[in-house]
DNA sequence: ACTATTTAATTGCAAATACAATAACTATCC
DNA sequence: GGATAGTTATTGTATTTGCAATTAAATAGT
């Protein structure tokens, strides 16, 4: 069965590679593009939250996330009740690349399972799911 | 459909935090355990068909495959034809150590499909195969 | 045979990474 | 209400990473 976890690995490096390109550009490279995308989608999370949701240390994710602040993707709020908590918000220009992020991550995803019928994706989904949760 | 995208990298980085937490001790964290099961499974690949096979970027890998060398659990070999090519072997090292490794590959693998009942493992693997090639 | 193109290994270097430690704050327990 | 334990953000630091460039060798084309 280990032949399952060498596939889902392979698949992650080879479409971190492809992303990571892709969004060089706009220095969205190194999964900075993945903060971008979950802040928008659940904005108000604290670092370690943030950090935890998409499973990367959270020094890294705290540094990544400082790095998007200076970049004006994305922006930092203290918690009024709880002063160790600071949450994180996009920002301009996180609003405003939203679309293209989703686009692409939608693309990948759309591309890696082409090969699949309809009945194979969602059965796909739903097996996955049931790894994670 | 992006679920299973994201999925697939959450379980990624989930499993190389903890298979790194666990080879810390060997001198096998930042992915190197993979080089020496892939090398101990098909012994003589030169060093960017290797790189290829894990999906890492061929510096990363060569920069990776000297410290193994360096540290015993693998080696090279020059191709007696081509010139340009280093061929790399399991030493001792990588030899001895090869069943832990696989053992722990099998059991992560096996803990993270647990909640599957046979027929959906045979089916998750069957659907990634295709995923991949 | 000779040039041009491709492929492999390697190095340079700036940036990213992650373990460890610390500081600030909150919650819990007695 | 004060000590204790737990949580969050942050910094220090050594290592790792990966893009870009270089060298060397093989292959293709003429």
């Amino acid at each position: 069965m280990f032949a399952i976890i060498r596939d889902i690995g392979a698949i992650t490096r080879e479409t971190e590679i492809k992303t990571n390109a892709e969004f060089r550009r706009l220095g969205l490279a190194n999964n900075a593009f993945i903060y971008v995308i979950r802040t928008y989608e659940k904005p108000g999370m604290f670092l370690g939250e943030l950090a935890d949701s998409v499973q990367i240390d959270r020094t890294t994710a705290f540094r990544t996330v400082q790095k998007l602040v200076n970049n004006g993707y994305l922006r930092l709020e203290n918690d009024a009740k709880d002063k160790r908590l600071r949450r994180v918000f996009v920002a301009q220009k996180g609003e405003a690349v939203y679309p293209e992020l989703h686009a692409f991550e939608q693309h990948t995803s759309d591309t890696l399972v082409s090969r699949l019928t309809n009945d194979e994706k969602d059965e796909l989904k739903r097996l996955l799911a049931k790894l994670v949760y």
